[in-house]
DNA sequence: GTTGAAACCGTACGGGC
DNA sequence: GCCCGTACGGTTTCAAC
């Protein structure tokens, strides 16, 4: 089974939902107010626009970011995955995602069919991860561990480059 | 220059928190009255610790999720990066930070020194990416393009696994 | 898109355990 | 030290224009 298909195309309307969709990025705790002194319109053109901004899918949702150390998680690490048999129906990513250790999956070009990033609180544990995956999706691995992270989940600017 | 180190071992003091972090990963846009339902405290209380927890940094932040394709990005790519000159400072991470198509950075253990996740809006402009990124920071790259993202950013729970 | 009014929320403060 | 209740100012929301 292939994943949902993502909507036509959504994409912003004009400039001020462009401005409107940056602010928002550098700063998701901001009020109305804020945006609106932002983007120079009153503080209900902001929310309706923000609404349907959201309603569309241009901004997906809103996450908090939390210490992978503070939860117990302080190993992270990427997970190439290849179907043993190239064959049968390949639906890895249905048979991973209770898995939650996963973080995120994509299918890629190159020898390997997904890339996965995943969070284990140690070695031992990201052992136990690499035996699930294998046996739930029948695929080989390939395990890179990450040393330390500089930075990950920057903002997502529109127009910026 | 290596970056910033964490903070000692912030770590969730009790379940209490636990139920908190969980609760804002789940719903980071809730009121503190949610929050407190979801607790079984009260808003001042719940209010009380959710700073401590942001301020201990468990809590790191609040992030807007933005479609990709919406802001005129649709392709994304993993980099791994190879200094040209082992013997050579390595401070690739930091000769990259103002290549604002790189969402995250990692330094990795195997063949490669470290792991890029980008964004681009086309392969001319991945091309036009890579190449600045070989002439930056002096390495060679390989690159892997995604074709497809099932599910990424997934929320961290902590006790979860 | 704008204005304006009402409901809601975040915050600070006082008191009790 | 941690928790609860209350009161105030800012914010969100919705109707009318």
């Amino acid at each position: 089974m292939t994943p949902d298909v993502p909507p036509p195309a959504a994409r912003l309307d004009d400039e001020t939902d462009a401005r409107i969709v940056r602010a928002v990025s550098l700063n998701p705790r901001g009020t109305l107010a804020e945006l609106s002194a932002a983007v120079g319109l009153s503080v209900s053109a902001v929310q309706a626009r923000l609404r349907k901004l959201e309603a569309r899918g241009v901004i997906a949702g809103y996450r908090a970011v939390v210490d992978p150390e503070a939860v117990g998680k302080p190993l992270a690490a990427f997970i190439e995955i290849t179907p043993l048999d190239p064959a049968q129906p390949d639906t890895a990513p249905e048979l991973l995602v209770h898995l939650d250790e996963i973080e995120a999956c994509h299918s890629i070009a190159g020898a390997a069919s997904y890339m996965l990033f995943v969070r284990v609180a140690t070695p031992r544990h990201l052992e136990m991860l690499v035996r699930d995956i294998r046996l739930a999706a029948s695929v080989s691995t390939r395990t890179t561990v990450v040393l330390q992270t500089f930075y990950e989940g920057r903002p997502l600017l529109p127009g910026g480059g």
